[in-house]
DNA sequence: TCCTCAAATGAACTTTGTGTTGATTAATGA
DNA sequence: TCATTAATCAACACAAAGTTCATTTGAGGA
């Protein structure tokens, strides 16, 4: 396993072992795919994989934590404050905009592992990240922990996986909505209850 | 592959097998385990594996079945009439409850499927359970399709994978609520905004 | 340009798990 | 008690994993 990233040799190698992962995936899901299946769409020999991976789930595993890295990046940007400030119930919050247009980016990787096919360990992951990065930030404006109607952690659980729910199904019906208008629909379920939502009342 | 399920030598084989596999998925994830694993955790012979499976896969989904099964049954008591009918803010829908006290019953099975080492496809199989059984049900008394807020399927989504998430953290949480106050917060937060849940107005 | 070092290759090898078979032992229930 | 059949045990062929090492190829420095 070799770590020395500046050979372009390497380099290359790892990023056509990347990509053939992603190609089998998305043609039969991560379990059915064999070391030998990687490195022949990769055009490589075999032993060449284990120079660098010690096995394919380690190749998952680093696969991911790029993209990870990705949506870290991207949190970064994030503002709480824009949030609260932003009133219009038209016009998208902008952050969640770049957040669809990161998925869109990767649509292979995202659609396989949100999938039904994919990894339970990576949506907890993924719901992780967006606790951290955008309820806990958004938390901080509240602090009236009494007389709520629901508890605080039970409301992120619900909020978390809402949204991830409606990432999981944007990507399932092969991305048909841009960015703008699924960022729209957050915007408004947030402000709205379900009832209000579906056009039942007021 | 044996049927006859009167022999009590078989129904203890199988039911040792069952658990064998919950507890290995625990551990390690489905699909790192071996069939090996499983009856030498089970206490059996190899070969017993498969007078009564083909292979793992088959075990997971005769015990994913079962639980369906299950639900099936519970979901047979539910009419949409009673959810619109039903207003009272502080008593919990009772259809929901009796899901609760079935996960309860099922914790193991529940809380492993359902975890970040379970199986995506079990969710998504949740998931669709809970679109046939209970929103499309719904679905039948609006017919209103123009100018909702947000669409139709994607509030479905949303609102089914919010609710898995509830179920989700629940488990996670070690089931420290009674089922009728999960039921109580299900209730509540279909009647509110996010916003209104967390407390933060009106 | 040539030379050196390391990456990639190819082939052989061991190990591990799969799924099957057939003979043997042990439990069930009539 | 006895016939039936589940469970065990050992052996088998097979596929993929992971290792090893001699050889070839290619990148970068002198």
């Amino acid at each position: 396993m070799s770590e020395n990233t500046n050979d372009p040799r390497i380099v290359r190698t790892m990023h056509m072992l990347r990509e053939a992962l992603l190609e089998l995936m998305e043609e039969q899901g991560f379990e059915r795919i064999t070391v030998k299946d990687i490195t022949s769409k990769a055009g490589l020999n075999r032993g060449t994989f284990y120079l660098h991976y010690a096995d394919k789930y380690d190749l998952l595993e680093k696969t991911t934590e790029d993209m990870m890295q990705g949506l870290r990046q991207i949190a970064q940007t994030f503002d709480p404050l824009d949030l609260v400030l932003h009133e219009s119930p038209d016009t998208p919050f902008p952050f969640t905009v770049r957040l669809f247009e990161y998925f869109g980016k990767h649509v292979r990787f995202f659609s396989v592992m949100l999938g039904p096919k994919g990894d339970p360990a990576f949506s907890s992951k993924f719901q992780e990240f967006m606790r951290v990065h955008l309820l806990d930030k958004f938390n901080e404006f509240h602090h009236s922990e009494d007389h709520v109607p629901v508890p605080w952690d039970y409301l992120t659980a619900y909020l978390i996986s809402a949204h991830l729910g409606i990432v999981q199904y944007w990507l399932e019906q092969g991305c048909k909505h841009t960015p703008w208008d699924i960022a729209l629909m957050f915007t408004r379920m947030t402000q709205l209850s379900p009832i209000q939502s579906a056009g039942l009342k007021k």
